[in-house]
DNA sequence: CCAATCGTGGACAACAAATATCCGCGATAG
DNA sequence: CTATCGCGGATATTTGTTGTCCACGATTGG
């Protein structure tokens, strides 16, 4: 099990972005070149996360993107999911169903225990994925980084 | 992001391995037709437990499998971490560190915001799969299955 | 209107991980 | 002593991640 880095790149890029004022746009390779990321790459999940709605795109000369809506409505499992896709970590293969011991269908109507215990604990990881936006992200920054990045996207 | 599924095997074996008398052991290519799975692969993933302490191995004639300790003693968490490896699913890889944008070492020494946000949503992952006991999935097992199961490995 | 800029999205390649099989080895029961 | 059974290394096969490239459309400025 394992956390594409897509996710990383797009969180700290959404940080990046909240330091920028309202209006103005941060073009791609500038992005890539702050944080010394491939750029046709890291175009793929900004584009990922436009489509979300997580980000904004303006194409064209001047172009670039800015966040989709304020800093304190985007979540970090907006990022994650916006990136990796909301299909859940865990799929149940019901082999219960299967081999000589395989249930008929009808004593399968509930999901098997397994399969509730991976969800809840997926459940739970979503829901604290939930209680951090990009707000809290840049809230946490070491007011230097703060200063610092808000006069390079401005 | 997504959960092998050597996982559910490992759990569905475990919660079926539950069920045998206290000494009894049952052979590998029993639990892997059981549940339709190949007993080369599943081999792999019961080692895997054996070596974690989560099963006992027996080799030889009459050999097999039986649990490692009491059912209500191991967690979810417990066959997940024997299986997946206990690598956390986020590997942050300090690109606040790399590119044009790149931060000072010594600006470094906390991890930062994301990294942290995603080490408490694994926490709390792992938290909830360490409430679930195979004694538990047991008792969620429907009375019939249980019984049918129970008569298969004694 | 024209040309340069910039994001879009599809095709494709390289690489790593998950999935799956096989076989020689050691342990052990009978 | 031999047949059984788990162990673990070597090795394919498939899938997913990572990464590149290019033709296209949109937009800005001359």
């Amino acid at each position: 099990m394992k956390i594409s880095q897509g996710v990383e790149w797009g969180l700290h890029c959404a940080t990046l972005l909240a330091l920028a004022p309202p209006d103005r746009v941060v073009r791609r390779d500038r992005l890539a070149a702050h944080y010394g990321l491939p750029e046709a790459y890291l175009a793929k999940h900004l584009q990922a996360m436009a489509r979300a709605g997580v980000l904004h795109a303006v194409p064209g000369p001047r172009g670039g993107y800015r966040l989709g809506r304020e800093a304190a409505r985007i979540t970090v499992l907006d990022v994650v999911e916006a990136v990796e896709g909301s299909t859940p970590p865990f799929l149940c293969q019901e082999i219960r169903q299967r081999g000589t011991g395989a249930l008929p269908p009808d004593q399968c109507r509930r999901p098997c225990a397994i399969h509730a215990t991976m969800t809840a604990a997926d459940q739970a990881w979503r829901a604290s994925l939930r209680t951090v936006t990009i707000a809290d992200l840049v809230a946490r920054l070491p007011a230097g980084v703060r200063e610092r990045n808000e006069k390079i996207v401005s």
